[in-house]
RNA sequence: GGUGGAGUCGCGUAGUGGCCGAGCGCGCACGCCUCGAAAGCGUGUGACGGUGCAAGCCGUCCGUGGGUUCAAAUCCCACCUCCACCGCCA
């Protein structure tokens, strides 16, 4: 066993300095007290075991090597003492694994540390600001009565070919989610994104290494026969992409922008938002993920907020961001901001963009490092940033909807359903 | 899917059981030389874990995981990746 491969993802320094940062977060979250203990204890079995498998290591390699140089005389007597020493470091070398695999376990019971998010659960977000108005619409007609009337969407057919949660984008429908996504990676390249498109079927170690193999495992599909994943969203991928690299941030941040189908089992949302694309088991996306030195996480994590506020912009539809509270952040973020539009069918809003700051959760899971002022090797830290999804469809519809079943198109998507201000009804 | 070849400390390579717990070249860093530079000469050069205030010390790492052996880069098994050719197919 390598304490090297195993360990390597595993920096627990600042766990030992300071447990009571760890154990206030896991409060915040709502989350049990003993998952900490248990990593506590594991962490010191573990250094128990490494110190016996050392010295034992150690002493073996002398014996081995004492066997060459033996007399013939000695040679027997010391060739059982090596042998013996052999034996004890096969069965230390094994409790080691045993503690490493545990500590590993333990570790991945521990979700990320807060910072700065309201304590509580879903509902105990704070909200930030509003922008926009909502319109003043007398009978607003929900998303999937708008699309069809435009024939932008065929849920009944996705339901035959695929089953519930399946939908076909047919029409403009097709044309307006390739522009909302066009239009999402053209505002990435302008500012300093490499352009990403992604697998969406990745391996275990990179599903585990970005943190959704936690509590929300449930969520993700996974191919048996081939033991691969299917990525709810580029993140895993890109986070992935420079898996176990030592990366130069001496130039700044280093950000992508990854174009991807998602997939989502959506296990226990059953009966909830069961009509039109609001929930669903495929969708398209474009992600911003950012590596960046830890020490400007948080400003960065801004910088994507106010990104996904240029986009939401560009769509024309209000909508407001919030605070997500400790309790409703996923394992893998340390803080999260939604922007939430406004769906006049709906009167209320949901969830159009995310961004979260991973700090160093994944990096550390991940071995993704960069090289500080000193030239020595540190964790980085990780961020992302929804740009644009196909629920937004069911924004801009909803919102930009006439009273006779048109839809007045918002002008930076013109250029992408052949020049019209208005989809009218077929 | 089949056959053959290959994966070594940033890069290129040497290396078929203990003198390789890893040599050499390049690159890089520092020093000498020089008015300055090049060339030349010399020294150094990674990661992870443990321990220590620290200098350091110990252990691990030759694609990955197992196995054989007192001892493995080297032998055996499985897997991954890359290259070449063949077959099949978007």
């Amino acid at each position: 066993m390598s304490p090297g491969g195993g360990a390597a993802v595993i920096d627990l320094r600042a766990l030992r300095d300071d447990p009571g940062r760890v154990r206030a977060s896991q409060a915040a979250r709502g989350e049990p007290d003993d998952a900490v203990d248990a990593l506590l204890a594991a962490d010191e079995a573990r250094r128990a075991a490494v110190t016996r498998a050392d010295g034992l290591r150690a002493a073996q390699k002398e014996a081995s090597q004492s066997v060459r140089s033996a007399s013939a005389e000695d040679r027997p007597a010391v060739l059982e003492r090596a042998k013996a020493l052999a034996a004890e470091v096969k069965a230390a070398e094994a409790e080691q694994a045993a503690a490493d695999a545990a500590l590993r376990a333990a570790h991945l019971a521990v979700p990320n540390v807060v910072e700065g998010a309201p304590p509580g659960g879903e509902a105990d977000f704070v909200v930030l600001r509003d922008v926009g108005t909502p319109p003043d619409i007398a009978a607003p007609r929900d998303h999937l009565e708008i699309a069809e009337g435009l024939r932008a969407i065929d849920t009944e057919r996705g339901a035959k070919v695929a089953g519930a949660r399946f939908y076909f984008l047919t029409g403009v429908g097709a044309l307006l989610q390739l522009g909302l996504l066009q239009l999402a990676m053209a505002q990435a390249v302008d500012n300093g994104f490499t352009p990403m498109i992604t697998p969406s079927l990745v391996a275990p170690p990179v599903m585990e290494g970005t943190g959704f193999l936690g509590a929300h495992a449930a969520e993700v599909y996974r191919l048996e026969a081939d033991d691969l994943y299917l990525v709810g969203t580029s993140e895993v991928p890109l986070a992935g992409y420079h898996m176990g690299e030592v990366l130069d941030l001496s130039a700044g941040p280093l950000r992508y922008a990854g174009w991807s189908s998602c997939y989502r089992r959506e296990a226990g949302s059953y009966g909830k938002d069961t009509r039109g694309i609001i929930r669903v088991h495929q969708f398209d996306k474009v992600e911003m993920f950012v590596y960046c030195d830890p020490a400007e996480a948080a400003d960065e994590h801004q910088r994507l907020l106010a990104w996904e506020e240029e986009m939401l912009a560009k769509v024309q539809v209000p909508y407001r961001v919030i605070d997500t509270a400790a309790g409703d952040l996923g394992s893998s973020a340390a803080r999260k901001f939604d922007c939430e539009a406004w769906v006049p069918s709906q009167g209320t809003y949901r969830e159009l963009t995310s961004t979260s700051n991973c700090t160093t959760f994944q990096a550390r899971r991940l071995g993704i490092r960069f090289r500080d002022a000193d030239g020595r090797p540190q964790t980085c830290a990780t961020l992302n940033g929804t740009l644009a999804t196909t629920r937004w469809l069911v924004a801009i519809l909803e919102n930009h909807q006439q009273p006779d079943g048109s839809v007045v198109v918002p002008a930076a998507l013109r250029p992408y359903v052949g020049g019209r201000e208005l989809l009218s009804p077929a």
